[in-house]
DNA sequence: CATGGCATGTAATTTGTTACATGATTTC
DNA sequence: GAAATCATGTAACAAATTACATGCCATG
């Protein structure tokens, strides 16, 4: 539901094929939402039956021709409608914590395991977001890469801290 | 699909309800997943059918007899042969960060206001956090508890920032 | 010559939410 | 007297993932 505003957002800020959205999400966006093609194109179908957006086509050589969608009227305002709308609360899942949390049955050493490869996961998304981080110009961009940041430290501080005390027991 | 899995993990614990399932989750776990009834009971029965959890019924008073669910053998080998295998992505949607980000064409008065709205709800989870924190016995909650806090505490941080920038640009 | 990027899309399935229905008891 | 707690459940719907299909180009 969510998706039609971020979509509708993302061709405020300038016209782009589906394929560019999720590009565009997937670089500066995770730690807001996420975006799969088998949502991206539907959705962005039923905007355009809606006449929230229009199309023009790009033919290319050897290649499907590329759709590049942009925001109508109708659509800017149905977005600054939702803006001013409160904000639902956040949905997360948690698989990691999930296990490790019911990890009781299994061995130290299945623990520590779970805990390397978190780590690693984090470390790597931490690399990849200082590597956004320098192409960055929108200031509202740097806002959310700095959440994304924050969290990233904070949860590997955690790690670090969970690591000495299980060795500690 | 993991519910499944948050249901028999819990169930090891200590056999319980689908009632008292959705508070112990609602009260610990809320940063790892979330559970909602018309989850929790189709999948409770569907265990039930799978042999992977038996019922045990309590009559009650002028109330719908109480199902106490517990774990069958075949539910603590699922569990565990799900608890070795590599944790499924974070899946994260954050309304809130998501509008941040597109709120381009909203008054300078009107982000404030998000920013504030976000800051006193994150204050009054870190308070509900703190206050179930005292009530804690088991080192593995405890785990998840510092989890959540950790990331408050973070989040927060991340909005004092932003609202003094905003102020001063 | 395989991998990954470019670029579109569909269909089946899974997953989950929301809202509803029921109804007594306790607490403010 | 209203609201929250206890306690179960279903049905309709919305949302999203996954896997598939197609096919060329560039890079290593």
């Amino acid at each position: 539901m969510s998706h039609r505003y971020l979509i509708l957002g993302l061709l405020v800020e300038q016209p782009m094929t589906g394929y560019d959205i999720k590009k565009r999400v997937d670089a500066g966006l995770s730690a807001a939402t996420n975006a799969s093609y088998g949502t991206l194109y539907p959705t962005l179908h039923k905007l355009l039956a809606e006449g929230a957006v229009e199309v023009q086509e790009v033919p290319q050589v050897s290649r499907p021709s590329k759709k590049v969608y942009h925001v109508t009227e109708r659509g800017r305002q149905a977005l600054a409608t939702w803006l001013k709308q409160p904000a639902a609360a956040d949905q997360i899942r948690r698989e990691f914590l999930l296990k490790l949390y019911l990890s009781q049955d299994l061995s130290e050493h299945e623990v520590q395991t779970m805990l390397a490869v978190r780590k690693r996961e984090i470390q790597t998304l931490l690399k990849t977001l200082r590597a956004e981080q320098k192409r960055i110009q929108h200031p509202r961009q740097v806002w959310i890469m700095d959440y994304a940041l924050s969290l990233c430290q904070a949860e590997l501080e955690w790690l670090d801290n969970l690591e000495t005390q299980i060795v500690r027991v």
